[in-house]
DNA sequence: CGTGATCTTGAGGGAATTCAATGTCGGTGG
DNA sequence: CCACCGACATTGAATTCCCTCAAGATCACG
């Protein structure tokens, strides 16, 4: 069951402090077409908080933020790009939590110490403060402390949600994933994969085979269609709704 | 993959307002012999808020605390007996996410829905309070809504250990399910397991076969001894440890 | 256009599931 | 007390799904 990882990593992070803050701390780049899916209000004011207090950091594609064991200093909002978290098992196995995009906070988990380790799968830009600070202001900021405890509520469901998904079929985790992709994104039905084969397998717990496979076949009864490798237009929304578990 | 799930769920649900309340609140029992492994400190004071605000409640074995789908009203604060929280799948499987004991609160996740449900294990007793409740008193109580955040971080933090788990082999499932179990009981090394062979295969995304026959190769190996089939003691620790991941 | 990285496709094998009995334990009534 | 029963657990044999190993195909980039 063991996926092997292979990646460079490019060690090269550059860090800006309070720069650029508010003008970009909330703007996810209204994209194309296509009614925006009901998205939760991400700029609730844990995000002031980031814009406030936070410094901005970069990180090139494939740096790592933060790793596990390493003391856990801060609360991290991605401003652009996108970042995987993860764990590393024993045979050079990974296990990705979880993708976060543009107005998502990470790193919320964290006590002293992180349990997973966080890198940039494409080039990042991120705000962040210290754990510390947070803190100490929420003593006396009920609703700070409130923002808080929501988003981390947010975040445990979504955990919750993707232990599920690991006890489901091999079909039936990779159409989770196209929906959860595709409920993210703008655009109704076409995502945009910013992350390798790879990283979806290692997210799903999948070998990069099983999914190219689960891909092929989706597409050959058209499911699916995949104009490119990273692109990939959602057909039958009912079949794999069927497939996620609406009903079998 | 999909294990079959066969359960008599008796209904019958016994409820008492506003009875024994802080006199049993926060007594895990103090049982036998060996030094207690460092446990958190349970008894913050977010378990008063159970105390102060909470009623109680009993469930019988197999009866239902909440659904999937249903409101989510309240918070749960255990406090004798065993609670499972679990997902539905398709096909009459299921995902066991956690196993709760004496102490521990649980229904942190929901938002105005249960996305998970719970039952009890074994007969079981609740303080609980309504999350209304807690999150109106949160926006003047700055330590109340601190402690909810922590309790959600823990809680956070469990589910992502749970993740790493599934992407585990068999032996690697069983032995790690062994080690928290081990952790979270007072003995050393041995470990009385409330929870049938079925929900223990349904918590390690496993058949109930499948869950037997590696408990039964590891006693072949005298890697434990089973005394009886809920009564487990863990005679190499190490070997545990190595399955688990600990440097293979 | 080569070269490497990423993705796809094929063939074979292995780990866990499925199907099917058998074994064990706790309770209940003869 | 012991035979019987049902629920739960164990064990065995066959199957399946996904992984592993191994080639190709495609894409990006110099």
């Amino acid at each position: 069951m063991p996926p092997l990882l292979t990646f460079a990593r490019s060690q090269d992070i550059r860090e800006a402090d309070m720069d650029g803050m508010a003008a970009l701390a909330n703007t996810p780049s209204p994209r194309t077409l296509a009614p925006a899916r009901s998205q939760p209000p991400r700029d609730d004011s844990a995000g002031d908080v980031f814009s406030r207090l936070g410094r901005s950091a970069s990180f090139s594609k494939d740096a790592q933020i933060y790793g596990e064991g390493e003391p856990a200093d801060y609360f991290y909002k991605l401003i652009s790009g996108a970042v995987r978290t993860y764990k590393s098992l024993t045979g050079g196995r990974r296990q990705i939590d979880a993708f976060y995009r543009p107005g998502d906070v990470f790193g919320l988990a964290h006590g002293s110490e992180h349990t997973l380790s966080a890198d940039a799968v494409t080039d990042v830009r991120v705000r962040l403060v210290r754990q510390r600070t947070v803190e100490a202001l929420a003593q006396h900021d009920c609703e700070l402390a409130l923002q808080f405890w929501t988003l981390t509520r947010e975040e445990l469901r979504r955990s919750q949600g993707h232990l599920d998904l690991l006890a489901k079929t091999a079909d039936e985790r990779v159409a989770s994933f196209l929906l959860e992709m595709a409920a993210r994104a703008r655009s109704e039905d076409e995502v945009q994969l910013s992350m390798s084969r790879q990283d979806i397998a290692d997210h799903l717990g999948l070998t990069i085979e099983t999914v190219s496979r689960t891909f092929s076949r989706m597409e050959s009864t058209a499911t699916i269609a995949l104009p490119s490798s990273r692109n990939i237009v959602l057909r039958d929304r009912a079949r794999l709704n069927r497939l996620n578990g609406d009903a079998n």
